[in-house]
DNA sequence: TACTGGATAAAACGTTCGTTCTAGCTTGTG
DNA sequence: CACAAGCTAGAACGAACGTTTTATCCAGTA
C-alpha cells in the first residue's frame, strides 16, 4: 500500500533486513545476506547505516512496528465491534501465515527474544513496538466505551495472545492456535461488555 | 528437583545448551560456548553429540521441553481448580522471569521461530514440545469435567497465552503481562463451566 | 569544464564459526 | 599387569562473520 514504485536503496536494505530477521532472527541474518537480497553493496549498507548490523537491526524492526500496526489499524476500523475485529485480526494473521508457507510469523518476536538483555539499542525498539500495537487495540476499546483500566488489561491480554498464538500456529503449522484464540479474545472481551 | 550431586559431562552439556540457547537462540549460541559453560571440551561435545550442533540443539530442546513440563504439571496439581491453577502457573513464570533479570523466558520460544522451517530435526522436537505441553492442560480441564472439544481448544490458548505473556512481559520488563493473562486466562475458563 | 559530495563497488582485515583430527587420559575387565 | 573402550584434551581446518578501507562512479553546481 503506497509503496514507491521504486524504493530507494536504503529502504530495500530496511525492507530485506526486515523480512529475513522475520525469518531468522538476528543472529541468524548476515549483513552480507542483507546486502544481496536488497541488491545493494556491502558499501551501501554501511554508507546508510554507519552503526553497522545494529542500526540495520534497529531500523529493521521500526520498519516492522508500523508494518504491523497498519494491519492492526485496518482490523480494528473494519468491524464495529472491537471484539469481532480482534478475531477477525486473527484469521487474518493465520491466512498470511499459511500462505508464505509457515514462515512469516511475527516480524520482530524472533528478534526480540535473541536480543533482549543483549542489545539494548535493538531491545528498546521491540519494546516500543509492543506498546505501540498494545495502544492501538486499547484506544479502540475505549473509544468503544470500555472503561481505562479493562482496556488496557484487555489490549495487554490481546497483544500477548495474538502473540503466542501466531507462535504456537507457525510452530505446529495450523491455523486452529489463532483462529480460536481469535474467538476466545472476543469471547473474553464480550464478558467485560456492560 | 532429583538432580544427580554431580551431574556427568552429556548432562552438564544439555543443560547449559539448553540455558543458552534459551537467553540467546539457537543461533547466537556457539557450540564451543556450551562446551565452555558445561565445563566440558569440543572433543567431549562431539563424543556424545556426533550430529554436531543441531544434534545439541534438538537435546537442549528435549530438556526445555521436560522441566517445563514438570513446573506445568505441578501447578496444574497443586490448585483444585485448573482455571485458578493456570493463574497461579502465570504468576510463577512471572516471577521466575523477574528473578532472573529478565532473561529466563520460555526456554524454547527463541530457538522455535529461528530454526522453523529451516532445521526440520530442531523444528519437530519443537512441536512435540507444544504438544506436550498443550496435552498436560487439555488432560487437567477433562479430568475437571470440561468436555472435549472445549478442554482442546482451551488449552491450545492457555499454552498460546502463556507464551505470548511470556514474551510481552520480557520484552517490556513487567510482570503485568502475564499476571493479567492468568487471571484473563481464569476468566475464560470459568465461562466454559456448566 | 572542473569540482564536490553522496552513493556504489570490491577487496581485504581479523575474528569466530562449526567441524575434524590426532593424541592422551582414565577406567574397568581379562 | 595388560589392554581395550570410553572419554577428554587441544590444535587445526576452511568458511563465514562484521567491519574497514580504498577506489570509482555519477549527480548537481559554479
Amino acid at each position: 500500500m503506497a509503496n514507491t514504485p521504486q524504493p530507494g536503496t536504503r529502504e530495500r536494505i530496511v525492507r530485506a533486513a526486515s523480512l529475513l530477521m522475520q525469518r531468522q532472527g538476528y543472529e541468524g541474518t548476515g549483513i552480507k545476506q542483507v546486502a544481496q537480497e536488497a541488491r545493494a553493496t556491502l558499501g551501501s549498507v554501511y554508507h546508510f547505516f554507519p552503526g553497522g548490523k545494529q542500526a540495520v537491526g534497529v531500523a529493521a524492526v521500526r520498519h516492522a512496528d508500523h508494518e504491523f500496526a497498519e494491519l492492526l489499524s485496518a482490523s480494528l476500523s473494519e468491524e464495529a465491534d472491537p471484539a469481532k475485529a480482534v478475531a477477525v485480526c486473527a484469521r487474518t494473521l493465520a491466512h498470511h501465515l499459511r500462505d508464505s508457507g509457515w514462515v512469516d510469523g511475527c516480524p520482530i518476536s524472533a528478534t526480540a527474544l535473541e536480543t533482549t538483555g543483549r542489545v539494548p539499542a535493538i531491545e528498546h525498539a521491540v519494546a516500543q513496538a509492543f506498546q505501540h500495537w498494545r495502544d492501538l487495540v486499547a484506544d479502540r476499546l475505549r473509544e468503544a466505551g470500555f472503561p481505562e483500566g479493562d482496556a488496557d488489561d484487555l489490549a495487554t491480554t490481546v497483544i500477548s495472545t495474538l502473540e503466542g498464538a501466531e507462535l504456537t500456529a507457525q510452530v505446529l503449522k495450523s491455523e486452529t492456535p489463532l483462529t480460536v484464540a481469535g474467538e476466545h479474545l472476543a469471547r473474553l472481551i464480550d464478558s467485560y461488555k456492560r
